[in-house]
DNA sequence: ATGAAAGCGCTAACAA
DNA sequence: TTGTTAGCGCTTTCAT
């Protein structure tokens, strides 16, 4: 058994309100005498006294603590795999919801038998959704909770434009990408993609490479898609010397890029004077690889970040606006699209 | 204001005890007529009520929440960097947590005014201590705290003996990159490390490089321990063909093994025929580079869910015995101890 | 099979 | 400045 305030207040010779008020109320608001403050501060800490933050919770109705959900109907996302899409959201989530003075909690009845059960029951004061899929299901979940939501890695249009949302602006890092290899002189580029991956990001930035290769005036036919299969059987011809006929390559993601990479040198291509390649995500394992992999980098980070600062905004009662946040990516400039090879330290 | 017990029993005309028992007892207790059940769970559902959870915590002095901490002092964990060790430990938490009905908070007080306030005070029913660096300020805190606690990463001695602790075998798991190379043939087999990672982690692996060289009958003096600084000017001083002495290297960690494999090659070495290179962790990029890197892996997903079960087992009043569990390292061997050249596929 | 009543620890309106 | 009182929503004896 714990100590309570009420042990408090009788080894104090007070009631449990003024123990309440010495001990947790605002500094400004508290009107009780130094001395009889400094009895109450004493007697606590002679018993070692902790307030019960479940008590408090359920009393003050609030939790300070923010939850993180996922997209259901999939494998809820990893920390460790793939390219740290969730890992580095789940840092730039945790530092801003701590500076704020929130915990964050990951919870399991979402992914249960009664997901729709951990929206509203009081255990979270806001909610981030992680949106892997948007689907009609997962919205009427969210119709259905009470507390404010931001929802990331989605359009507001994908749900019905009633949520904060926070994503990489796709298109735009596509778009650099783009100019890049331009600005280096190349004319003929192809965009690969992963057949297995074909979600929405992925067709996102296959559009925006459309787009962006229209707006320099090149054309882009069926054949400047490169759809590689689980089998890389599809890699290894396009390799072939009489087959390659791109002199680079946006790869939608980092692996399949990294594969690109090795299987091009397999094949006699030097990259990046053959072939530059250009990856997406700037994994970490991009300066581990030779070349080192060009990658369009997103703010994950500071998307997890804005996400958590613009929902903690809306359970100031702020209203956001606008409803979505578009943040820009960056390109990170390796040795897979420069001409110049590494060289030894003198 | 939300729907409570108490709206849900006056529309099926009934008590709030009763609605209690249909909604959330066990079924095997509840003795409530099939009618008067079916009266309250349509009643629930016309209101869309849900549990306050707060509330049910509060009255049942119970989270089912599990509080992921780490050492003071010390810069957060990240999930995103680094050779993943606390993020895959994550997800193998989370996982083992969810399985059992558990959530996973990480909690901010932990890390600021007063860290020790959020140990007992009732917001978790069971800890997972992610030891950093044991200091003996940790192991006061540890003591102050009420509830049941897991250590991870860290020795049962390092903490007097006193709670359940888990890690991985990097003694055993350097005998495993030893053992591979001497039965390659090798001989001459070195030890690398960062002389800015000279963590407790560290020097347990050249401890233990050590001691199995010893056990295979082979000398270890202090040339074969190269030591690189942050400017890596050693690691280009110790490959100068002339200067090269070993044919095997382990190195303490996978991002050093990394270079080592680039700048060898660049000091025109072959991997693995000149120098074989063994490096810890297993990290993603291992698959990346070429050669693919052999090397030593932690069961950090086993580490986490390992921890968690045995937090829910004391949680559950089993004392745990033994004290400490070391979990085996395994060897992913890869191209940078083997001969074979990569092939292209036929 | 159902109901009445008490209380978990805390805070806040109101009273003194 | 301090105390009294009530109640947050839920579960759980103990009655009926």
């Amino acid at each position: 058994m714990s100590i309570t305030l009420k042990d408090v207040a009788k080894m104090a010779n007070v009631t449990p309100t003024v123990v309440s008020r010495v001990l947790h109320n605002k500094a400004s608001t508290v009107r009780v005498s130094a001395a009889t403050a400094e009895r109450v501060r004493v007697a606590a800490h002679q018993l070692g006294y902790r307030v019960n933050v479940m008590a408090r919770n359920f009393r003050e109705r609030q939790t300070r603590t923010i939850g993180v959900l996922n997209g259901r109907g999939l494998a809820r996302p990893s920390f460790a795999k793939g390219p740290r899409y969730f890992a580095t959201l789940m840092d730039g989530i945790v530092d801003a919801a701590f500076q704020h003075g929130y915990s964050v909690t990951l919870c399991p009845q979402l992914l249960g038998e009664h997901p729709e059960e951990g929206l509203s029951d009081g255990r979270f004061d806001g909610l981030i959704w992680y949106s892997i899929e948007p689907s009609y299901d997962t919205l009427r979940e969210l119709e259905r909770c009470s507390v404010p939501i931001v929802i990331v890695h989605a359009h507001a249009k994908d749900f019905g434009v009633r949520y904060p949302t926070v994503i990489a602006d796709n298109p735009q890092g596509i778009g650099l990408a783009v100019r890049h290899l331009i600005d280096l002189g190349h004319s003929r580029i192809g965009f690969a993609l992963d057949r297995d991956a074909m979600n929405v990001e992925t067709m996102e930035r296959l559009e925006a490479f459309r787009f962006h290769m229209a707006g320099a005036g090149l054309t882009v036919t069926e054949s400047d898609v490169i759809k590689i299969g689980t089998d890389r059987l599809g890699l290894h011809e396009y390799l072939t010397p009489e087959k390659l006929v791109h002199s680079a390559m946006i790869v939608h993601a980092d692996g399949l890029a990294a594969e690109f990479i090795v299987a091009a040198q397999e094949h006699g291509h030097s990259v990046p004077s053959d072939l530059a390649i250009i990856g997406f995500d700037s994994t970490e394992f991009c300066d581990e690889i030779r070349p080192t992999l060009t990658s369009v980098s997103q703010p994950l980070f500071d998307l997890g970040g804005s996400a958590t600062h613009r929902l903690i905004q809306l359970m100031g009662g702020t209203p956001i606006d606008p409803l979505e946040l578009l943040l820009p990516c960056s390109l990170d400039v390796r040795g897979s699209t420069l001409s110049l090879p590494p060289r030894l330290p003198s």
